[in-house]
DNA sequence: CTCAAGATGTGAATATTTTAACAAGAGGTG
DNA sequence: CACCTCTTGTTAAAATATTCACATCTTGAG
């Protein structure tokens, strides 16, 4: 294996890692011991050589005529995605979105945390959502810090965006999960990942109504 | 402008096309008539080559040394986007999440409509969110027919997410927007598309731990 | 131990996407 | 009208990503 300071990792492949992680955590609880590309391939839906080619850029984690060893490979992406660590996250705009995520609060995976939760009307503040109770924005700062948080998900309106996420980012947090679509402005450390929901069914409809039935347009592949 | 049978639009280019006309209303409600490519490059966050681009594949839209007249790419995104059509949509699973996009049911987009709600569970059956009343799924097949609906949005849990995709199909919908991350099987002809917030965040994450501050690992661009 | 079957890891080919750079054309000014 | 400025559309290059295909290795059976 390569070490670690000359490995280049594809943008593409890190996006897949959480994919591979989750399936491979099920596959454990359901007892699967080892898996084989082609195999695996079925299962997530991505080509067995794409996951070949993934894997590879950690290391020889597999044996030939064998496969891979479902164990081993959790070790490994559980390293690559750091899920021994615990993200402590913020949740920036309890509405009816927050709420959502808030009460799930990433169930599934043990290291993702939503631990605190603010909003700027004073109606919500005091609620206790899910063990979480909403604060008032100016406990932010204080909080991120005296809470260890790393991670915001903002959830308020459109209009509000930019203004919250300066908050957010005045507070020290370097990674954001934007749910308001319009695009801000955030320093160069910081990493922010729009989900633009609205984007996303308009592309598939598009791609429904111009791949599918009336053939005006074509597309190169899915995804 | 070549004739629409032999367009092929990239992939990339066809998942930027919402976020372009979505800007482009917000620049024209903002009373913006003409805009130049390296303007629309800052305001979006897409660089202005890949910008320029992408609006070739629709034939030549602006002017050299003027840019692009604001109202006509709306003209045009809008048909390519088939905006003036309504889009009946239905959502199974009126949960949290499902709560939430009900109460928000894509409120800037007026194209863009959830017309029907289903669950299993008895006691939501019958309950009105803003608006749309909760059905038990008997009566998917025969209102999708009935209300003319053509995707549909799944907030079911991951266990019940085969099941239920497979009753969506069978109600002869075609475009299916899936928060349950698992992968499910569809006919070829059913596009279906996963919002998975857990990977997103983790995704997130994991750059901003190896990108900004503990240069393990690299990468190679941004998205 | 030997061998057939079968899977990995990877070079090489292909496909897709992004980016640079500029010729050609339009706009606006004097 | 002549000219200078600016921006498009596109050609070509570079960067990324996917896919093929197979040499090589491992397993497990006999
Ligand atoms: N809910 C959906 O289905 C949905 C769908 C697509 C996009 N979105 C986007 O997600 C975001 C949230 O949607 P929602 O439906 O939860 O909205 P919401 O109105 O229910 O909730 C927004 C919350 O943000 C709080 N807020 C407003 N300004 C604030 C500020 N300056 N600082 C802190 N908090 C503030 C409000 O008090 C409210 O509690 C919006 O940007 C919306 O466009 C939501
Ligand atoms: N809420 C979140 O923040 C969040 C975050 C990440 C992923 N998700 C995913 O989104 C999905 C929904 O999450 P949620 O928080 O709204 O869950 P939820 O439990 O609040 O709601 C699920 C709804 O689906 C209904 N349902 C269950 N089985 C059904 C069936 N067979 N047919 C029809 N309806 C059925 C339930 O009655 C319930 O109303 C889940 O797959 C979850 O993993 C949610």
């Amino acid at each position: 294996m390569k070490t670690e300071e000359e490995i280049k990792i594809p943008n593409a492949t890190a996006k897949r890692i959480p994919l591979y992680y989750r399936y491979l955590k099920t596959l454990q609880e359901s007892g699967v011991e080892r898996i084989k590309s082609k195999e695996f391939s079925q299962l997530i839906q991505v080509p067995s050589a794409t996951i070949r080619r993934d894997f590879s850029h950690f290391g020889e984690l597999g044996r030939s005529g064998y496969g891979y060893d479902v164990s081993y490979l959790i070790e490994v992406f559980s390293n690559i995605l750091n899920t021994k660590v615990e993200k402590r996250i913020a949740l920036v705009g309890a509405g009816n979105l927050g709420k959502a995520l808030l009460n799930n609060n990433f169930r599934r995976n043990e290291n993702l945390n939503i631990v605190c939760a603010f909003d700027a009307n004073p109606e919500m503040i005091g609620q206790k959502i899910n063990g979480v109770t909403v604060r008032p924005m100016s406990d932010m700062k204080e909080l991120v810090r005296k809470e260890g948080i790393t991670t915001a998900i903002s959830t308020v309106p459109s209009s509000h965006s930019q203004e919250v996420v300066d908050q957010i980012v005045d507070s020290g947090i370097t990674a954001i999960l934007n749910f308001a679509p319009g695009r801000v402005k955030v320093p160069e450390q910081v990493k922010i990942q729009y989900i633009d929901l609205t984007t996303e069914l308009q592309t598939l409809i598009y791609m429904d109504e111009n791949f599918t039935s009336r053939k005006h347009f074509n597309f190169s592949n899915q995804d």
